[in-house]
DNA sequence: GTATCATATGAACAAGGATTCATATGAAGG
DNA sequence: CCTTCATATGAATCCTTGTTCATATGATAC
């Protein structure tokens, strides 16, 4: 009988895996940790989001200025910044009556530098075997 | 007037950005690969999938496996690895009657591993506040 | 062929989230 | 104070998406 299946009505298979299962338990990180990291991935999941960081890659930006950019309303963007906020990729400081959003630290770089790379090496692959067709 | 704005709605700003917009406006990638970065991100920000990526971290596992590891269907896991394979993150071997997946480059490594390290120096921050309240 | 196991897939349902609208806050100028 | 501008926020709506159920495919063994 397969080790580990006979209390959870999800682990129905007839293969026995105990021995796989035990090693890769074992190397997972926690479940909150993995979620966490989900949650950070999340945030890099929106269109508007994505541009926003982007944007403030070159100088620091105030709501109204990133809204004309995006070509959307104000609300929309004062929304997704408090998304930003909240995880501590963007920050932003007062000067009167605005307010100036930029990147909180250098993650946002790193971070959205793995994925860009990423795409770039799938469109080369593409132009290759597009030639070699 | 502000440059920019008469002809759309959303830009109802008094400010006039003209200037920065112009020169952030240039620097910006195209939408169609803000939109690709997104979706790539939008793979990695479901914790079913980040776990399967871990697990595979280890080695290769068939689907049943990894349903029995994670405690879910194995309907659940075969929609999430239908939407790994088709990004390329990973890839399959057949033998008989099992399917075997694995990561298919290590582009995923690397894009987990940044989000890792964010999320390592988050804590380590906030270990320092704590310590230093 | 039929039966069984491993996986895939389509439809349906539920939950989450992005945007909009309306409105609130908060600062500066008069 | 009152007005205006810049931003924030809450509620409502619509769209997306993860999971489940039921079923289909595809391979092996008999």
């Amino acid at each position: 009988m397969a080790a580990c299946c006979d209390h959870d009505k999800n682990c129905e298979s007839k293969h026995d895996h105990s021995d796989l299962l035990n090693k890769v338990k074992y190397e997972l990180p926690t479940d909150d940790f993995l979620i966490e990291l989900a949650d950070l991935y999340k945030i890099f999941s929106d269109s508007t989001r994505i541009k926003i960081m982007f944007a403030l890659f070159e100088e620091e930006m105030c709501v109204c200025a990133i809204a004309e950019l995006l070509g959307m309303n104000q609300s929309a963007i004062s929304h997704q910044l408090k998304t930003l906020k909240d995880a501590n990729l963007v920050a932003n400081r007062r000067d009167g009556k605005t307010i100036y959003y930029h990147l909180s630290d250098d993650h946002v770089r790193s971070i959205i530098g793995q994925g860009f790379e990423h795409l770039l090496e799938d469109h080369e692959a593409l132009k290759q075997t597009r030639t070699e067709g």
